[in-house]
DNA sequence: GATGTGTCTGTAAACGATAACAAGGAGAGG
DNA sequence: CCTCTCCTTGTTATCGTTTACAGACACATC
C-alpha cells in the first residue's frame, strides 16, 4: 500500500473546480449549492474517497462531538449495559461516545479525566471513583457533567440514580416474608453512596420488622468477587450462621456464591439462601436460581445521555436528579428448604 | 459555575509575558529555554489549569496519539481483557485507546472504522465482525492495522492469533483420556476462522484416536449464549445422547450448562461431561468445575499494541504473524462418574 | 438603461498548536 | 573594539476546516 496522505477538502475542491468553501457547504448542507456544482462535488468527494477530519472540524467549529464515559469497571456487565444505552441514545445526536476504564482508582480517574479534556469532549457522564478524592479536577471541567449510579460529596451535577433503599428494602421483605430471622448482609464500602444506601435500606427495613441485626451479621466489602468470598466465609464459619445473605453487588454475590460452594455442609437453598444486588449471566444457572435486586442498567444510559445533552443545550438550567426504580426478581434462592411459609 | 473557555497556549504565554512558542517548548520540553523562563511558565501553566488541545497539536503535528479497538462485543470478558492489554501497552508509548463495539455486524463495523477515521486514529487493532463484509473498508485505511483473533479473507495484515486447532486437539484428547466414546461439538459459525479452526481440531484429534464423528453430534451455533442453549438441548434429546460435550466459546458454553441444567435427568458431571473453549468467572462455581480450553487474553492485546507500533515507526516492514497457545485447565468437568479410568 | 433582488461562489480570517527561521544579546577570543 | 558563537527568544507559516463577508452574475422591474 502506498503511503496515502489523508484527503483534504482543498483536494477535492481542485478535482471538483471549486473552492474549499463550496464543498463545505456540499458536506454540511449549509447554504445554497447549484444542483449541477453540487453533483460535481459529491462526484469528487467520492471519487477521492475523501474522510473529514474531526479535529480540524472541531477548531473551527469548537466543538468536537465527542463525550466521554469513564467507568470503574469496564468489565462488569452493569458499566457494559449504561455505555450501551448512552451510545445509542448520543448516536442519533450526531455524538460520538469514548469509553475510559478508571479501575475504580481515584488516579486513573484523574488521568482519564486529563485525557478526555485534552481531547476537548463536550461532556462527561462518570461513575466516581471516590465521593471527594477528584472533586476538584471534575468541578474544573468546563463542559456539562453528569453522575450515574454514585453521587458526589457536593451536588453540583446532574444524576442518574437507583433507589438504592427501596431495592435493599424489598430484599430485606423477602426474606422475611420467607420466614427468616438470622439474616446477613454483605455491604459494599461504607465511602460510596450505594454501599451506604443499600446497607441503611437492608437495616432499617429489617428493623421495621422487628429484626435487629447482630453486628458479627454485618460485614463490609469492597464491591470485588474477593471480599464476597472471604466475608462469606466467615458468615458461615459463626457458631449461628445466618440462613439469609443479602450481598450488595454481583461480583460480590460471585464471591458468596463461589463460598458456599465450597464450604463444608453449607448449600444454596438448603443451609443458607441468598439475595443479590444486580443480576449476573448465571443468576438462572445455580441451583436454585437466583434471587436479585435489578436495575434498568440501559435505560440509566439513555437517561444519562438525555440530562447531557439538555445541558449542553441550556448549561444553566437548574440541576436535575433521575431515580430508577430497581425491581426485584424472585427465582427461589431467597428460601431455604427447612423454613416453612406458613402464611 | 462561569461559562469558562478553555485556556489556550497563547493565554498562558500573556500571563507568562512569553511568546507561544516557548510555552510550547516547555510545555514538550523541546528546544532550550533559560530555567527562570520556565519556571515562569510552568508556574503559568499551572495558576491558569491549562490543559492541551490534543486536536490542535495533532493537526500542527500530524499525529493524533490516538489508537482504535474495534470488538464485536464489549460484554465479552475476552474482549475487555484485551482492552486491559492493549491500553496499558499504548498508555507507555503516549498513545490512548478508543474501544469501539461493532455488535459483531458488519454495519456497525463500517460505522466504527469511519468514525475512527475521522477522528484520525493512528492505527487501528479490529476483530473483524466478518471475513470479507468490510475488506475494501479496511484496505482503504491509510494508517496501520493489526488483526486480533481473527483472519480476514485477504492475508495483508499482522495478526495476533491463538492456535485454535491445537486447543481444540487438547480437548478431544482429553474426552478420550477420560473415556468417552461418544463425543458432541457445538461449533462456531463456518465463516470465521476460530469456528472452523475449532471444530478441524476437534474432528480431526478423534479421528487420530480412531473416533468418527456422526453428524447428528456436530452442531453449528453462532457464539451466542442462545444458540449454546438450544443446541444443547437438541443432543441432550438425542436417542443416544452424548456424554461428552466440547463448546467452541465462553457464551455458548454458558448455554450449553444453563440447557444441561434445566434438562430433565442430565446431570453435569454425572451423565454428561463438558470442556469449554475460553474461561468464564462461574467455571469455578459449576459442580464439578469447568475444564476450559483457556487463552492468554491480555497478552493477545500486549501484543497486539506492540505489533501496530512496531510497523507505525516501520509502515513497510514484511507482514507479521504472532500465534499464541492456548492452555488446558483441567478442574473435573470433562468426566462423568460412570465412565472409569482404567489407565 | 438604471436599479434592485436573488442565487451562487470565492476570498480570507479564524480556531490552537508546532516548528523552521530569524534575530537579539551575552560572552569569548583575537 | 570587532567578530564569531552560542544561548535564548520571537515571528510567522502551517495543519484542515468553517464561516462572515464580499463579489459576480442573471433576471426582473420600472
Amino acid at each position: 500500500m502506498p503511503p496515502t496522505r489523508h484527503q483534504t477538502i482543498k483536494d477535492v475542491a481542485e478535482r471538483a473546480q471549486v473552492s474549499t468553501a463550496t464543498v463545505s457547504r456540499v458536506i454540511n448542507r449549509t447554504g445554497k449549492v447549484h444542483a449541477k456544482t453540487a453533483a460535481r462535488v459529491t462526484r469528487a468527494l467520492e471519487e477521492l474517497g475523501y474522510v473529514p477530519n474531526a479535529w480540524a472540524r472541531a477548531m473551527a467549529t469548537d466543538g468536537s462531538d465527542l463525550m466521554g464515559l469513564i467507568v470503574p469497571d469496564i468489565l462488569n456487565p452493569f458499566f457494559a449495559a449504561i455505555y450501551s444505552g448512552l451510545n445509542e441514545t448520543a448516536k442519533h445526536r450526531g455524538l460520538a461516545v469514548w469509553m475510559v476504564d478508571s479501575g475504580d482508582n481515584p488516579e486513573k480517574e484523574r488521568q482519564a479525566l486529563h485525557m478526555l479534556g485534552r481531547y476537548r469532549a463536550q461532556g462527561i457522564i462518570i461513575t466516581p471513583a471516590h465521593p471527594a478524592a477528584n472533586l476538584a479536577a471534575i468541578e474544573r471541567i468546563g463542559t456539562p457533567v453528569c453522575l450515574v449510579d454514585r453521587r458526589l460529596a457536593k451536588n453540583l451535577w446532574d444524576l442518574v440514580l437507583i433507589d438504592n433503599v427501596n431495592g435493599a428494602r424489598q430484599a430485606a421483605q423477602l426474606f422475611v416474608a420467607a420466614g427468616h430471622q438470622r439474616i446477613a448482609i454483605i455491604a459494599g464500602p461504607q465511602d460510596s453512596t450505594p454501599g451506604v444506601e443499600r446497607l441503611q435500606g437492608f437495616v432499617d427495613a429489617l428493623a421495621a420488622e422487628g429484626l435487629d441485626m447482630p453486628p458479627e451479621y454485618i460485614k463490609f466489602g469492597d464491591f470485588r468477587q474477593e471480599s464476597g468470598f472471604s466475608l462469606a466465609r466467615e458468615l458461615l464459619a459463626l457458631d449461628a450462621p445466618p440462613t439469609a445473605i443479602f450481598s450488595c453487588n454481583n461480583l460480590m454475590t460471585m464471591g458468596l456464591l463461589q463460598a458456599i460452594h465450597s464450604y463444608p455442609g453449607a448449600a444454596l437453598g438448603e443451609t443458607v439462601a441468598v439475595i443479590g444486588f444486580d443480576d449476573i449471566p448465571i443468576s438462572t444457572l445455580t441451583d436454585p436460581p437466583l434471587t436479585v435486586v435489578s436495575r434498568p442498567m440501559k435505560e440509566m444510559g439513555v437517561q444519562a445521555a438525555k440530562l447531557i445533552t439538555a445541558r449542553m443545550e441550556a448549561p444553566e438550567k437548574p440541576q436535575e436528579t433521575v431515580v430508577l426504580g430497581p425491581q426485584l426478581v424472585i427465582r427461589g434462592s431467597e428460601k431455604i428448604a427447612g423454613l416453612l411459609r406458613w402464611i
